[in-house]
RNA sequence: GCCGGAGUGGCGGAAUGGCAGACGCACCGCACUCAAAAUGCGGCGGGAAACCGUGGGGGUUCGAAUCCCCCCUCCGGCACCA
């Protein structure tokens, strides 16, 4: 672990960060939109066609004095490549020496060179700033966000697949006329930072700044149009202390709060979590451990003050209706009443019921073992019985004591007091038992055995008193004796005094009302949503601005000694407190109100925090007066797309939702909502179905790929390789063929390159390229519209196919043909950024094709005057004919009957009925 | 247990009431090559055929992968939430 004295605090964030390439969130945007911008002079070599001395002429040309290994050589060197490149002989030889050495001549043979026209038009976009976005442009702005990585080190498929896609949506909004905001950053804080730190004994900053330069180079690699101007990297005291301003604002507000309760502890990560961050059987998020209940102080944001918003507004959102649900789930809203029984001793019970019209057959009362009146309850002689049953519910898991399973009975205790019940005046006996929770409504139920089936299984178990209250109409009456079951269904109430014969669930409401008259409780919603545990025991993450002073308390750091700074020199292995608690430097602060000795909070923000807010930033990153510019949020705000991982459908999203109607109630933004439209990825697994994981090897090397196949046609092929929203295994072979559609369709606009000269070419064969090509351009819109890419790559492919089929015919010297290779190479554009530049440019159109607008379809060509007609007898297909789309039916139905093979397989038989469906079918139906 | 999604050739998938299997991969044949690779051309659900085929069974319809009912399997979420 690196020592530094405290005396190097000052720099050492500015040393850290000049391990990275760029100065991270304090660039200044300047210049004007890339696409009204004057394209700057051409700095890249490629297509300079006319070079005395360089290899011209296409790939069969010129050959002849080149035979054996070395004319092969040079013909696999030569092949597709751009004609400005040089291809000297001292390339020949070099690669001569590199195939006797071992290396596969085949490999390289007959491919075009991707490695070169990418990294040649990858200069010269970057020296052109092509992807710098403007706050203000006259065109419409479109904020496309996807979710910021954790920088792990590199990027595997997965990063691929769920930025390389959206990054194709991205471009074709641009060439189709926004201006678009495609921004990126990095989710610098948090344990995957720590814990890869502490494994390779470096420090989480340096392993951090070390591994971002190294990603947002394969970004560049990957072709996508990130504005990196606007970067944003969470762990520098430029971010984080925007955390620390927003958490004072809530601490204001009444939004932040420090409690004591029981929270979820993880004994491998050593630090507590957010029930968010707790899954299915007590299982760690993060890292799969098995996490307990701990009682410990802890901080929170009040996300509960936000329930009924949060659920609200979901339904407003364009999002996927699975992720919507999950959040409604996660809330769990529940409408009902909170009722008041008396005790004996003169205390008040409170109770949540979603069943208040049952009442009248609650004939006993049960408590959570932690509820607070246990001890006022508990009975001398039940003394004993209580305790032991409070001691063994406490060491029982979370899970155990949350099982449905019926083979677990149901345990409890009397606790020996008595409640009363409201409406019946009965005095009941008051339980405890583990089934009921302290976190959800009051901690207390009023039990009603016959109508609840926990409640019966409990009954039962214990002997209780059952009494029917409701009665299902057209039944026989329910008895108690006889029961195998609660009954929850609707019926009539009866044993209920003046309310029998009403009508449930249709009438609770006025059994709400009545109680609520009668000064009994009144309606009430509670939610299963919990508050957002914040605190982190752990080091790489934002401090949180509070010191304790002897004398004032619990006092917030002012806003001007903002931000309270991460020690780079502090101990960060985890010991289950936090680290900085042994940082003197860090810890010792004088009081913001009486000067005097002071200790500073010692636990970190979860990083969900960052995450929180962090699309926000983007829009202004330099911004040092606010978390953001509010103005300039205003133009962006909010993200019109957003794409990541489903997830995060519940911990992030939910998070993102709450701190944005935070922010709004701050005056910082005007919408309450982050992102009106969410698309998930589904997961790229292994070739074997599973999960990608370092650890078994199971995970698939972009770079390799890029280098064998290049950067489109790993695009292409994470595109293909299913419906995007599914995700899939990964193949390894499938990349080829798309290496062959990339050449191919390079082959046909180079072709067209060698043979400028427009000739008129037959009338019919023109007008098919046409139609070919306005179908293509509305085949692609409507795919990429609906994120469907895979089959937006097969429209493509059919595309090339097609011409390539028909290069070699007149037409290929035509109009149309002109107009079909421009079209293709600007449908190719967001697909394939790379080669659709060198492409347009060998077209000879200005530079660059990524500033040209999205073709547009023109309707009436793609509609056709002559289809291929289906004739059917009873639905079997018997014949097909060509046919006149507006063909009338009594046409059509001569045309059937006068078909050879119907008449076949009529024998003798007569129509009954004809079914015509115009350019496509006609059924002739006989008995 | 409740809610949601899915099940189609050897594989990924396409078609959301009208020709099932677009497109790609793999595979097979042919051409080119001394040979291989690459490339090009052709084939590729089953069956000799009639026909049969979209997880299984039933239904609606002139017509069902698509709509309805029942069942099976897989995936995801929720689950003693009062």
């Amino acid at each position: 672990m690196p020592e530094r004295s405290p005396t190097q605090d000052a720099e050492s964030w500015g040393a850290v960060a000049q391990l990275g390439e760029r100065n991270t969130g304090s660039v200044e945007v300047r210049g004007s939109s890339p696409l009204s911008s004057t394209p700057s002079a051409p700095k890249a070599t490629i297509g300079n066609t006319e070079q005395p001395g360089w290899y011209r002429g296409s790939a069969r040309d010129g050959l002849s004095s080149l035979t054996g290994t070395k004319g092969r050589l040079f013909r696999a060197l030569t092949n597709g490549r751009s004609r400005g490149e040089r291809v000297e002989d001292s390339m020949v030889d070099q690669a001569l020496d590199a195939a006797t050495a071992g290396s596969s001549t085949s490999e390289r043979a007959g491919r075009y060179d991707a490695a070169a026209i990418e990294a040649a038009w990858r200069e010269r976009w970057e020296a052109d700033d092509l992807y710098r976005t403007a706050d203000d442009s006259d065109r419409p702005n479109w904020y496309s966000l996807t979710m910021y990585p954790y920088p792990s080190g590199t990027l595997h498929v997965g990063h691929w697949y769920a930025f390389a896609v959206p990054d194709v949506y991205a471009r074709m909004r641009r060439m189709r006329g926004d201006n678009v905001l495609f921004p990126m950053g990095f989710d610098a804080f948090g344990l995957p930072a720590e814990n890869a730190a502490i494994r390779n004994n470096i420090h989480p900053a340096t392993w951090t700044f070390d591994n971002i330069p190294r990603m947002r180079r394969q970004y560049d690699r990957m072709g996508a149009m990130i504005d990196w101007s606007r970067e944003v990297v969470t762990c520098t005291p430029e971010f984080y202390r925007w955390n620390q301003w927003l958490f004072l604002r809530m601490l204001e507000r009444g939004l932040a709060y420090r409690a004591k309760g029981q929270v979820w502890w993880c004994p491998n990560d050593q630090t507590v979590l957010a029930n968010e961050q707790v899954i299915e059987d007590s299982i760690c998020e993060r890292c799969g451990a098995a996490v307990f209940k701990r009682d410990l102080e802890q901080w929170y944001f009040k996300i509960t003050a936000y329930a009924e918003e949060l659920l609200r507004d979901a339904g407003g959102l364009d999002w996927p209706e699975r992720v919507k649900t999950m959040q409604r789930n996660w809330i769990g809203r529940s409408e009902g009443a909170r009722l008041r029984f008396g005790l004996d001793g003169g205390q008040t019970l409170e109770v949540f019921t979603t069943r208040p019209d049952t009442v009248w057959g609650a004939t006993f009362m049960v408590l959570a073992p932690e509820h607070p009146l246990v001890d006022v309850l508990t009975t001398p002689e039940q003394r004993g019985a209580v305790d032991v049953y409070r001691d063994q519910a406490r060491r029982l898991s979370e899970i155990e004591r949350q099982s449905t399973d019926a083979a677990r009975p149901k345990t409890g205790v009397f606790t020996g007091g008595y409640a009363i019940n409201p409406v019946t005046d009965e005095r009941i006996p008051v339980w405890i038992a583990d089934y009921v929770l302290m976190g959800y409504g009051t901690g207390a139920i009023m039990a009603v055995p016959a109508h609840d089936e926990r409640d019966f299984r409990f009954a039962r178990a214990f002997d209780l008193p059952i009494r029917v209250v409701i009665q299902p109409d057209g039944e026989p009456v329910l008895d108690p004796a006889t029961m195998d079951a609660a009954y929850v269904g609707p019926g009539r109430m009866v044993n209920s005094g003046s309310f029998a014969g009403t009508p449930v669930p249709a009438d609770v409401a006025t059994v709400i009302a009545w109680l609520e008259s009668a000064g009994r409780g009144q309606r009430e919603v509670t939610y299963r949503l919990r508050d957002w545990l914040i605190s982190r025991q752990r080091y790489w993450g934002t401090p949180i601005p509070i010191v304790y002073c002897d004398a004032c308390g619990m006092v917030p750091v002012p806003d001007d000694e903002l931000p309270v700074e991460l020690p780079l020199d502090a101990a960060f292995t985890p010991t289950g407190q936090s680290p900085l608690v042994s940082h003197e430097g860090f810890l010792r602060a004088s009081c913001p109100r009486c000067g005097g000795d002071a200790r500073r909070e010692t636990d970190t923000m979860d990083t969900f925090v960052d995450s929180s807010w962090y699309w926000f930033r983007y829009t202004s990153p330099g911004e040092d007066r606010l978390p953001f510019d509010p103005e300039r949020a205003k133009k962006w705000a909010p993200v019109d797309l957003y794409c990541g991982g489903i997830e995060h459908a519940i911990l992030h999203l939910l998070y993102a939702r709450f701190f944005t109607k935070v922010l709004r109630d701050l005056g910082l933004t005007e919408h309450g909502e982050p992102f009106l439209r969410l698309r998930n990825q589904g997961m790229i697994l292994s070739e074997e179905g599973v999960k990608m994981s370092k650890s078994r090897g199971t995970q698939v090397d972009p770079d390799a790929l890029v280098e064998r196949h290049g950067a489109d046609a790993l695009r292409l092929h994470l595109m293909y390789l299913g419906p995007w929203d599914q995700g899939g295994p990964w193949n390894s072979t499938g990349i080829s063929g798309m290496e062959r559609f990339i050449r191919r369709a390079f082959q046909v606009v180079t072709e067209a390159e060698d043979h400028p000269e427009i000739f008129d070419a037959p009338a019919a064969d023109q007008d098919a390229i046409r139609r070919l090509t306005h179908r293509t351009i509305e085949r692609v819109t409507r795919d990429l519209d609906d994120f469907a890419f895979n089959t937006m790559v097969a429209a493509l492919i059919e595309f090339v196919n097609e011409l390539v089929k028909r290069k070699d015919e007149p037409v290929a010297r035509s109009a149309a043909w002109r107009e079909a290779i421009e079209t293709l190479t600007l449908l190719m554009a967001p697909s394939t950024p790379y080669i659709a530049e060198e492409m347009w440019q060998r077209l000879g159109r200005p530079y660059s094709v990524h500033q040209q607008a999205w073709p547009i379809f023109d309707p009436a060509l793609t509609r056709v005057a002559t289809a291929e007609l289906v004739v059917q007898v009873n639905g079997k297909v018997r014949d097909r004919v060509q046919a006149a789309v507006d063909l009338t039916e009594a046409d059509a139905r001569a045309l059937a009957l006068a078909s050879e093979k119907v008449r076949e397989s009529l024998v003798g038989r007569e129509p009954v009925k004809i079914v015509y469906v115009p350019g496509r079918l006609i059924n002739v139906v006989v008995k």
